[in-house]
DNA sequence: TTTTTAGATCAACCAATGTTGATTTCACTT
DNA sequence: AAGTGAAATCAACATTGGTTGATCTAAAAA
């Protein structure tokens, strides 16, 4: 069902809403990237509103998958932030412009799918959630309270992917080991003798 | 020329666009969220553009003068981040609507007007790369990739807005706090004896 | 060769949306 | 009481945007 035209589609139409968001990225605005006619676009796609659906719940589900899997490897704390910060690089490198989407379009679903997206949007942040505010409990984690940490964490790994959908990043590794690095121990050079 | 009906216009329609975007809040759904007729907003404001292209740039001000008197200060790196924190918690509160705007609504300005935004918006992102780099240089910040330290600042401080406009927040102080120790120490424990 | 089928093309439709102009209402000034 | 000006109402327009159906092309299957 899927073939080439439809992913160059696909690419094309992702970067078009990427840049004008999915109301201001038009039907018409697809057929001039790709060089061909309005109707054609039908041929890939039942409906723009479904192409936004089935690439917002693809990359939703991701995300739980790889959350999912990280937490049932029942690592400690710090470990499964570690993890989650790999989760989100390679997501974001993999797949910058789904993933912008799950961060500004998701609005524009209907009911009821849009309720059926925020509940599991919410599952996912409990998930995480959990996650924090266990290692404020056990100690492992500073105290603070874990609604804001939370924020912070998630914060600290949304951005990517403005950084990844306009450059290509150099060194993953490098990449991963700085975000750690800022969760954990923050920006301040830790003060030695 | 600016009234009480005006005020509850703008309102009501930030707080629409908020929810459903600038162009998934239509001016049919500002009149019904006030109970007139739709020709009736146009007493209020001389388009729909105008309206978001005024609240984009009025915000936009607000966070370049507040940047621009830190660093008029000429603080050192680490007060002058902290003094950074303080001004977005600040306009977070004071304006969560507009904040929002600013994150996500700008794409929706047409030429020049554009333009302008983006070269004010990275002229005000420069700014604070440049203290960044210069905390960096001078060893008072951790060594990391300048770039990289600036996106993890801002992300620290863009998500304040979804906060600040879903609940009330209890003490301003506690979260600044909160968020300062994030971005110096991060989440981890000091491991002391 | 004939048949089939996916893809391209063209014209058109219909609902939604921003905007305008003409007219009326109504409080407030003189 | 008359007049002024802001604000409300109503109807309508022009454009845009998602979608459809009919038709044509051409390559693959038979």
């Amino acid at each position: 069902m899927i073939n080439e035209k439809h992913a160059v589609f696909r690419q094309k139409a992702l970067r078009l809403i990427l840049e004008k968001g999915y109301k201001g990225a038009t039907m018409r605005d697809f057929a001039d990237a790709l060089g061909c006619d309005v109707a054609n676009i039908y041929n890939y796609i039942p409906s723009k509103k479904s192409f936004l659906t089935e690439e917002l719940f693809q990359m939703s589900e991701r995300f739980h998958e790889g959350l999912d899997q990280i937490i049932a490897a029942k690592l400690g704390v710090e470990d499964e932030i570690r993890q989650l910060v790999r989760l989100y690089v390679q997501l974001s490198l993999d797949y910058p412009l789904q993933v912008a989407l799950l961060s500004n379009e998701w609005r524009h679903l209907d009911q009821p799918e849009l309720i059926e997206f925020l509940d599991e949007r919410n599952r996912y942040e409990r998930k995480i959630r959990k996650i924090v505010g266990r290692g404020i409990k056990s100690g492992e984690l500073a105290k603070i309270n874990p609604d804001v940490a939370t924020h912070l964490v998630l914060a600290s790994l949304r951005w990517l992917f403005i950084y990844t959908s306009e450059q290509p990043v150099k060194n993953r590794i490098t990449l991963e080991n700085e975000i750690l690095s800022f969760i954990f121990k923050g920006l301040l050079r830790p003060a030695s003798g």
